[in-house]
DNA sequence: CGATTTTGACCCGCGC
DNA sequence: GCGCGGGTCAAAATCG
């Protein structure tokens, strides 16, 4: 499985390399290209070519590699990093405002998005694997339970923060809100939490700047975390903050009777006292490194991940999910806007179903 | 003794 | 301008 996730990623950075190449012959403006990468110009037209190229033009430029045990390990994360920057750069004209009036708003909102996460638990607080410290706490109108607040304590000057409140309604749910991005490399433990929060708040943004009256798609979510079932996450655009909620106290199995822990393949298993349902907050880890939404840090920082961390992740992701090749078509379908593929591969204008069905 | 928690004071934005 | 509520500060208390 790893032999073939990693002939498919080959295959694609090189047919990727070959187009970007292709490219830069055939233009003569230099600012399209800065250090042999698309920059954001016009409409992501780089990647747009690379999806849309007629498979026999790509077949005849590059042969897939062959997989042998060597290149299987000689495959290194910059390589994935440079696959994550170029798919992220294909999103940037959807995601970046085009004048500095509005990027100035973005970054604003991007610093004030939150990530609401509800879970059971009769811990005080949720062990998502950072280190926090209690600096105040306060009685919020309207819920007799008082709402303390947390500042992450593991590097000097990380801004992220967290509220923990009771439920009013239901005080055996947890409700834990995040707000900031960490500035230091975070430890295994912490991942699953910090890519989800970050993912979801990349939803919220993304699909609140993708329609200029402010409604949000509704869709959107239920696209980029497809195997989440669409009542477990919500979106909110209410003052003060915008704010998605990610409800991890119902029943997660979608309408094809699969749960989320089919992503779980080789990962440990943690259901210890007052800890974050992970087989939950894991799915959506690694779902959404195929929405490319945690390589977000190009687009205004909003991933809770450090960069250092995201080339990691990705091959931590081709390590842990069964059907790469099929997620990282339906994450490319979700960014040039095409509908996500069908198991019958007939949509050809996605991927070339040579390809495809690796 | 340093780190962390507690808790009242303070600041600020918002609605009236 | 005023009051309210959310959020933060910082001194005191507590913990290990």
């Amino acid at each position: 499985m790893l032999s073939d996730m990693n002939s498919s990623y080959t295959n694609l950075h090189n047919r990727f390399i070959s187009l970007m190449q292709q490219q830069q012959n055939q233009t003569t403006e230099h600012d399209h290209i800065v250090n042999g990468k698309a920059v954001e110009k016009g409409d992501g037209v780089v990647a747009r070519k690379f999806m849309n190229g007629p498979a026999a033009e790509v077949d005849d430029q590059q042969e897939p590699e062959p997989c042998t045990p060597q290149n299987n390990h000689k495959e290194p994360d910059p390589d994935a990093s440079e696959l994550v920057q170029l798919l992220d750069r294909s999103q940037l004209p959807r995601l970046n405002p085009s004048n500095a009036a509005d990027q100035a708003n973005a970054e604003a909102t991007m610093r004030k998005a939150r990530v609401s996460v509800r879970a059971r638990s009769e811990a005080h607080m949720i062990n998502d694997g950072c280190q926090w410290r209690k600096y105040g706490q306060k009685m919020a109108k309207g819920n007799p339970c008082p709402r303390a607040y947390y500042r992450c304590t593991m590097a000097l000057g990380c801004p992220v923060r967290k509220q923990v409140q009771r439920c009013a309604e239901d005080r055996s749910i947890l409700i834990t809100t995040y707000e900031g991005t960490h500035s230091h490399p975070l430890p295994p433990a912490a991942m699953p939490m910090a890519s989800t929060t970050a993912a979801a708040a990349t939803v919220l943004l993304s699909g609140s700047m993708s329609s200029a009256d402010g409604v949000m798609n509704p869709n959107l979510l239920a696209r980029i975390l497809p195997n989440c079932s669409s009542s477990m996450a919500t979106l909110s655009a209410s003052a003060p903050f915008p704010t998605v909620t990610l409800d991890l106290t119902r029943d997660t199995t979608d309408n094809n009777g699969n749960s989320p822990s089919q992503f779980q393949l080789g990962q440990p298993q943690n259901f210890g006292s007052g800890q974050l349902p992970q087989v939950i907050a894991q799915a959506l880890y690694n779902q959404s490194k195929f929405s490319g939404l945690q390589m977000s840090q190009d687009v205004g920082g909003s991933s809770q991940l450090h960069p250092t961390q995201q080339a990691s992740s990705l091959s931590a992701a081709i390590t842990a999910d069964p059907n790469f090749t099929a997620a990282l078509a339906a994450a490319i379908s979700s960014i040039i806007g095409a509908a996500p593929p069908s198991n019958n591969n007939s949509n050809p204008n996605i991927i070339n179903s040579a390809t495809y069905n690796q």
